[in-house]
DNA sequence: GCTATATTATTCATCTATGAACAAAAAAGC
DNA sequence: GCTTTTTTGTTCATAGATGAATAATATAGC
């Protein structure tokens, strides 16, 4: 059990350093590719409820990700309350070039993980939940 | 990748979850049975040094758990600057108490495992570091 | 239509973690 | 012995996450 969490941790810190580079986090990376899949403008409550966290996690991100020119909070149409983000241009490119990273860190988790029966791991991991 | 950090985001709940219902967090827990187990006051420098992590980490944690009685901090007998700390009457209780939980959540670990091939999952594992 | 309830985003307090800067004290170097 | 370097714990700023409380607005109920 414990030997998962480390492992967990041991990858989750590669991503954080690779992500570094580019001037991103996990949590913005995440949040920045929510939004570029999307195309669109969505709702501060929509991302939460997606991301699987609390409504003020994401008015913070916004924040930080707002104030480094990565998303922009966009008022929402129909609704008086609602506050919609989208990612910029530049946001877009950010989270490319984070991809690129990602991608790279996965390949060589993917490497670590040779000679390993990748379906029986799976499997597991996915009886955990 | 993200199955297994998932994996290990949902064990790791189920431990706060269980450790909440006694007052402890799974930080609070580690520190405290670390310093249980060690039996004799330990500097500062120390924990951070075999818990791997940052001094003031420490600093803010022994803050939080000398406020509620379960550590105290003890002047170091040569080193003047040296502080240390050790588990108090009540944080020996308290560290069995959610040792009892951590077992159970353990045992529902395994369970959860039941039909899968655990050295290899564990061999798995251990190749990511 | 108006009141009661829901929902939305924000703020605030708290926890956990990190790293930088700092003061005090110990160890090294010469 | 006295400087220089290192170590020790703390404080501060920051990031990320949670949950409670709040104000503004929607929606339901009647």
């Amino acid at each position: 059990m414990f030997l998962l969490m480390h492992a967990a941790g041991t990858v989750e810190k590669r991503l954080e350093d690779a992500l570094g580079t580019v001037g991103l986090s996990l949590a913005k990376f995440g949040a920045l590719t929510f939004l570029v899949r999307a195309g669109e403008p969505l709702s501060l409550s929509e991302c939460a409820a997606k991301m699987t966290c609390v409504r003020s996690n994401i008015t913070q991100l916004v924040d930080r990700l707002e104030s480094e020119g990565l998303v922009r909070r966009v008022d929402h149409p129909s609704d008086r309350r609602g506050v919609m983000a989208a990612a910029t241009p530049l946001g877009i490119e950010r989270q490319a070039a984070g991809a690129k990273l990602v991608d790279e860190v996965k390949r060589q988790f993917a490497k670590t993980l040779s000679g390993i029966d990748r379906g029986e791991l799976a499997r597991a991991l996915s009886a955990i939940k």
